[in-house]
DNA sequence: CAAATTTACTGAACACTGTTCATTTTTAAA
DNA sequence: TTTAAAAATGAACAGTGTTCAGTAAATTTG
């Protein structure tokens, strides 16, 4: 009775096709100026088809963030087999940045869009996003332990460099560095984060 | 001929009356929350009579973005009476965070808000942006005549430093410092502030 | 002061929005 | 082939930004 499990597949199928389709209007033209009846013209359906899959605008909206919280997860992951901890923090800010520059639509979903913040339910993403920000900390609270700062203060050390990455790849996703010509943009982002290193190293 | 100007008067009291209204109900439920209707509904008026002083929705975040400008460079005016371009460059930073957490709905429109880009136009605004970014450079620069730190890279230490106030600011204005306890959010980010100041001066 | 003119304002309409629901079409089971 | 279940939809409701013909108020003119 493979049936059952085609219908799952194309149920399956459908949301991400609703989503896939949500996600490259919501990149384009933010979330606020996508209708539901875009998205279900994108996906040549019904308006009212969309609400078979999800519940309300809103739930697309949680079901993208979370898959970008995934995705982030995925793209941090590799960091976590690097022994030590000073370069793991090196390299999970480079990635960390590099992702954002990557999928500036992502990171905005992520921390710059303002949720429609009834819904803190949405627990799946929130626990993802906790568990970065532990492993982060965690990071950072090695390089203490083995005396790679002065300072012990893990707390505000691992706020302070989450500061400047998330200023950093913010200003660039929101369009904040106009004063920059476009072409510099990057680069002065890869010195920004090589002079952010190496002011914490002196930390 | 006094009556050209009361009607001057009461012409700008009828702006104004529009953009404080505004000001709280996007600063209560955000810019696509609010309807002119609803702003309409506060000052007492006809949808159609907001539409007589300023031509859409958008003219109306404009002004509240100038206003944002003026009040945000007023509140950092008084750092440019001071001498010393290190202690400028502190207070410049202190006054900027301080800006962005007493005024987080004016921060939000300055630095994060997706602005309808249609009106670059803004220019008056935009004007008086640079002219800030423009005195913090300087800042900077002076720093660097005097051997303040080592690098003397003027363009990258300013992007920087702006990036972590930014970077700071903004993580509390949108609200992504839900992992740490509400009371507690002010002085971290005071400490990373303290902080970026001491790692700056190892620059 | 009354009439004419300019200014200020508004009600109603248009095309759009998110969302719901009775109805129809398509698919699977008997 | 009929019956039951699932999937998709058209039409509707209350809301949106915006326009415009028309009304009400204020000012100028005779």
């Amino acid at each position: 009775m493979g049936i059952t499990q085609r219908k799952e597949r194309e149920k399956e199928g459908m949301r991400q096709l609703i989503l896939q389709a949500a996600l490259g209007l919501f990149r384009d033209r933010g979330y606020d100026a996508v209708s539901i009846r875009n998205i279900a013209e994108a996906i040549e359906y019904s308006p009212a088809t969309i609400y078979l899959y999800y519940k309300d605008k809103s739930e697309i909206f949680f079901a993208l963030q979370y898959e970008a919280a995934a995705l982030k997860r995925d793209h941090l992951l590799p960091v976590a087999a690097i022994e030590n901890p000073w370069e793991r923090l090196v390299e999970f800010g480079r990635r960390y940045v590099d992702f954002g520059f990557k999928h500036p639509d992502l990171y905005d979903l992520l921390f710059i869009t303002r949720a429609p913040m009834e819904y803190v339910e949405n627990q799946e993403c929130w626990a993802l996003g906790m568990a970065t920000h532990s492993f982060f900390s965690e990071t950072v609270q090695a390089c203490v332990d083995q005396r790679y700062f002065k300072s012990t203060d893990t707390e505000t050390i691992a706020y302070t460099l989450w500061c400047h990455a998330h200023g950093l790849v913010s200003l660039f996703v929101r369009e904040r560095m106009r004063m920059y010509p476009e072409e510099k943009r990057q680069d002065l982002a890869q010195k920004s984060f090589s002079m952010i290193i190496k002011m914490a190293e002196h930390l």
